[in-house]
DNA sequence: TCGCTGCATAGATGGATGTCAAATTAGAGC
DNA sequence: GCTCTAATTTGACATCCATCTATGCAGCGA
């Protein structure tokens, strides 16, 4: 596994403005969308889910795998979605790789959905 | 168009803990990544961005037709998409159909990202 | 160095998805 | 009833995606 740390995110400037706010760009829409399609699979969900509510703030791949009832290579291309989504990042200590959350981005699509003053007009 | 608001939706018990919650259920997962599935379209983002932005909280579809260079079809396809993942709904007031956002969902959405004591160790 | 294990990549394949043109339904007005 | 327009549905098609098997690569220990 070459350059772990290195992938070339698909939403590097994705931010801050709420759904209900001020007009997505075509490349702003083009961007979220690809971190939506990284969730949009149930394993990947269940993947992320693991990974940030582990002890340590971090999952190791080799436990990962053993939770579903898919080969290790399945499992580690739904991993390479969550990495190039900026949703998760890996790191090989020794002969196993560990992967963690990174807040940034939870939080940042935290706030896409916020409502803005609930207009119960 | 028949039943605007009796579609079945996609997920309808997708609830309220964040992913770095307890796990997520199979049957969990699959409802989400329906959800986040309605979301990873540049055009279905556009969509909402624009509906949950509207003047009075609501869009006609003849204004949102003429905002891309897609047949209307097909913006009828991803309207469809979002209503049946239960993150619009619409109605028919005598020749046009208008669409809004339903805030349940968006909020409970900006929930699954929430973070929990940001454990800044 | 050799073999073993953990993880990633490459290539192939069946099934899902976005798009369009054509046909259909619902309302409004004549 | 007839026609016009708004919106959806249907069916077809090209592309994308999740999964598998086979292969490659990096560490570790003998």
């Amino acid at each position: 596994m070459p350059k772990l740390l290195e992938l070339e995110d698909v939403a590097d400037s994705v931010c801050c403005a709420p759904l209900s706010g001020p007009a997505l760009s075509e490349q702003e829409a083009a961007e979220l969308a690809g971190v939506f399609k990284a969730l949009s699979d149930p394993v990947r969900l269940r993947l992320l889910n693991m990974i940030a509510s582990a002890e340590e703030g971090e999952a190791c791949v080799c436990d990962l795998t053993g939770a579903f009832e898919l080969t290790a290579p399945t499992i580690s291309h739904h991993l390479k979605v969550l990495r190039q989504a900026g949703l998760i990042d890996g790191e090989r200590r020794g002969t196993w790789v560990y992967y963690r959350a990174v807040p940034e981005r939870l939080t940042r699509l935290s706030g896409l959905f916020a409502l803005p003053a609930l207009t119960t007009s």
